[in-house]
DNA sequence: GTCTATATTAAGATAGAC
DNA sequence: GTCTATCTTAATATAGAC
């Protein structure tokens, strides 16, 4: 099988357990294959699946949730739609986020300035969409900032309370809360 | 030494490590002490030292942060009170927090029950503040998990970003976030 | 591309001296 | 209350057959 049949697997455990959580056991245990098997897919061991995820991840961010910002209509339609992109991504709050998963732990380190680039790159895109629509740069950027504290933290909180309905309302009520005062 | 002396050590480390990361052998040296004497302290393990640190957070939570929120004032006063606690906590955004480190990795079920009660009682603490100033008792819940939701997210994306101003911005918006559409 | 078998290191944990 | 020494298990990783 190729390697790429196995990311989402991956993608699964590394975002429920951290880097040192998943375990090659567990890994080898969830994939189906042994050991040696997942070496010859990644000869770099663990630090390579999860650079082979974040590839994953980005080429899906870039294919589903940023042409949702740049398509037609209304700043508020274009942030709805990526709202619905991002649902599916994480299951209606049913999964964690890989990227907090990873900074919240000893690998933090070994994969922060990528989690940085891509939390930059996100927050721009949103604050380019606010700023087309006629706000100030300043407010713009925090307003993305603004939409990516939402998202984590209502995961966490989902976790937390152990109900998914309240990144359902978080994501429900975010694209208005980034579109107020807007002409538009 | 008293084993209370440890806590702010472990408090230190599994917030910022996580269960997995926070080897014995960093626990050690951070402490200065051998593993045996760790478990002379601890006879439970790193699971005791955990709920160990659980204790004093919550002791810390009652003695500073709900005390802010029965005090004298308006509820924007109150609430702003509970944030400036709240940023000594979490150390201006420089340090993750503890609950959400323990949701996102391989222990969460270790210690789901635990964290999952403390976010009730902080949420409901917070929408009383809401409803005795006036607010209808579903948006002050809501706004309630809006707070947790803030300074998780926002504590996340400061490590995300690098950047504890990020952190600062968010509870310092906060209070009248929370406090919009109110009489008082 | 997958396996069995194994090497190596580090993890959590304990015994018993001081 | 702290230590050294040790045990047991589990972790990452590799060699080499099929």
């Amino acid at each position: 099988m190729p390697k790429d049949t196995y990311i989402p697997c991956l993608l699964q455990l590394f975002r429920q357990y951290g880097y040192d959580g998943a375990t090659l056991a567990r890994i080898s245990e969830a994939t189906g294959l042994g050991k040696a098997s997942l070496y010859h897919h990644f000869p770099g061991g663990k630090d390579e699946m999860v650079q082979a995820v974040m590839d994953y991840l980005e080429r899906w961010l870039a294919e589903n949730v940023l042409p949702s910002l740049q398509g037609n209509g209304t700043a508020l339609e274009k942030l709805q739609r990526m709202c619905d992109r991002l649902s599916e991504l994480y299951e209606a709050g049913r999964q964690p986020c890989m990227s907090a998963t990873l900074l919240l732990g000893s690998a933090r380190d070994l994969f922060h300035a990528r989690v940085q680039a891509r939390y930059c790159a996100w927050i721009n895109s949103v604050a380019q969409v606010l700023v087309d629509a006629g706000l100030n740069s300043t407010t713009a950027q925090q307003r993305g900032e603004d939409m990516v504290i939402t998202i984590q933290g209502s995961l966490i909180v989902a976790q937390g309370l152990d109900n998914p309905d309240i990144f359902q309302r978080s994501l429900q009520q975010l694209p208005q809360q980034l579109c107020r005062n807007l002409a538009t």
